[in-house]
DNA sequence: CTGAAAGCGCTTACAG
DNA sequence: CTGAAAGCGCTTACAG
């Protein structure tokens, strides 16, 4: 094929040029929609492109203009497939979209290497920016000396003593909200279950909690703080085995999914879904459709997600605003498991 | 900074050759872990490397090693955040890694002209390959003049007249699984719950029950099939209408999430839920949670994301294998549900 | 309104 | 073992 010298096949603005019988810069101006071409000329060229098939190289462009507009950026992950996270990435998308950038996204599986690895080949692809959700606080490559220039945003982690903007869900104010609903519905006799305090967030949750009720001037009995079950089926064990007391609490409130899911399988075992109150920090699947549905309050991830790009692209745009640490909140979602009230 | 005279502050090749006293291809050597450098030099530009901070650019190497290896491909997808296709795109991911490729993931929010935009994005970036899934049967510019040598993948579409590679669900395959189980436990009065038959897959599907019902010599009858609902609590109306008539199916067959989500919620409703049996194609969340536990045959997105890659990388290696029409099939998972046996 | 030259940061193909 | 030249497909900065 004569018309395509190039081994994809694919012509070039100089193809173009040769068959409008025109040079390179003038295609150059029709494609980029620049002033300043006589119209039969541009049309000429115009022709040239439907007849060859052209489409510019955006590697090409990018690399001579390469101060100019962004075209990616990259997030990194534990894991896309976590709905959470997917919904992180949508949010992330959109802004990207109308910044005319795309996202690669990447999974690290928690592994700091890969993590690190990641980063390495954002930045030898140039990505205008970076948003990561770093594996338990493993920094890693993201310093100044690698990142030079290349704004990131860190999600969902503690505010160390890196040089960042940072976005994440309201852990403090929603375990507060969530307790604080508890006791305006008269309860003071509270188990809490949550993630392992190794966890930031985890930590944050719980303190709402502690802050709450001592604010309240109400115990926490260490017996019926909960922490460090994985999976629903142990937390369906450990809850029943709490609920089995008769001087048990009249309300749970769950710092995460895995234990809240457990908590209703507890209740609905022990028959006692409408006598024990039920909140949750985050929503469940068909958290809406149990019986009772589930009292939440909820994180919202593509908004955690469109924070983040908003504030990239910001950086990127050149912006010197202050280091952002931007919580996300939200609000409850009375739905019946939260309204129970105390029975003793 | 004298030593990085760009403007985005990273130095070049150029830097590192000026700082170690040797030429661009000896970096190039270097960086690249070519044969034939002197380990004193090799030594030397490794010390220039680290002191000034270099790292490659990329896209410069892509733009003159076009033919070589990939980079990155593209997925478009109507939403990312939608749990299903974010495990394909982890499981795409998984396939482009062991390519050192990266994933530009895009979401079309089923908007035919926003499809055509990513495609045309991704073809300006040269991906090595795409994998699409199309919003309706829209084909728009999947066509071979623009997309040249650049392979596609569909993925969960319909076979047309186009020249591309295919992965799906077996769709026809379960529901007669799901048929035949239930007609197994003793069933022949069976309800069909399932999408508008618009979409292939809903067609495949319904007549995959059909079909088995037929082979069995079973009748279907068309007030127990339903279809196009699009919302659990509209499933549940019209199943709970369905179930509450006395001389109803004994089991119901459900074709998607949504239905048997409100199946489920139509069951416990009516109290009926150990009395009448209920099969789901697809899982849903909490499936193993409610009582019964839900049969269901799976679908499993991340082996269609690998199955999509794999096909996609070996296009992008150039193999010249017969169209692909890839089915992926999974096992009834035997929760409960699937296995009460009918009561008149 | 149009174009020739130089350059983006690398690699390729060659020469020594 | 090492390097000078040309080129990837575009844009920038000028000149006419």
């Amino acid at each position: 094929m004569q018309n395509h010298p190039q081994t994809d096949g694919r012509p070039t603005m100089r193809d173009v040029a040769r068959v409008a019988g025109v040079s390179l810069k003038t295609v150059s101006r029709v494609v980029n929609h620049e002033a300043g071409v006589r119209p039969e000329v541009a049309e000429r060229v115009r022709q040239a492109i439907a007849f060859l098939g052209y489409v510019p190289d955006e590697r090409a462009r990018n690399l001579r203009q390469s101060t100019s507009r962004p075209s990616s950026i990259g997030f990194a992950v534990s894991d896309v497939a976590n709905p959470f996270f997917s919904s992180v990435l949508r949010g992330l998308e959109a802004v990207a979209r109308s910044h005319n950038c795309l996202v690669l996204s990447a999974s690290s599986d928690n592994d700091p290497e890969r993590q690190d690895q990641l980063i390495d080949i954002f930045i030898q692809r140039r990505v205008a920016g970076i948003v990561v959700v770093p594996s338990s606080q493993h920094i890693g490559k993201l310093i100044p000396s690698v990142l030079r220039e290349t704004p990131v945003v860190f999600l969902d982690c503690e505010l160390s003593e890196q040089n960042c903007d940072i976005v994440r869900t309201d852990h403090f104010g929603g375990m507060t909200a969530l307790t604080e609903h508890l006791i305006s519905q008269g309860h003071r006799d509270i188990a809490y279950l949550g993630d392992n305090p190794s966890l930031f967030s985890a930590r944050l949750r719980l303190s709402g909690f502690h802050d709450t009720m001592s604010r309240y001037g109400f115990a926490t009995k260490e017996d019926w703080i909960l922490t460090g079950s994985s999976t629903p089926s142990h937390w369906q064990t450990r809850v029943a085995g709490l609920l089995g007391n008769p001087s048990g609490p009249t309300a749970i409130v769950s710092a995460q999914n895995f234990s809240t899911i457990g908590a209703v399988m507890a209740l609905h075992q022990l028959k006692l879904q409408r006598r024990v109150a039920l909140a949750g920090f985050d929503d469940i699947p068909m958290g809406d459709v149990v019986e009772p549905a589930i009292t939440v309050y909820p994180q919202i991830p593509l908004d955690l997600g469109r924070r983040a790009g908003e504030i990239l692209f910001r950086r990127i745009a050149g912006s010197q605003e202050p280091l952002l640490q931007d919580i996300s909140t939200s609000q409850l979602i009375l739905r019946g498991s939260g309204e129970i009230k105390p029975t003793h």
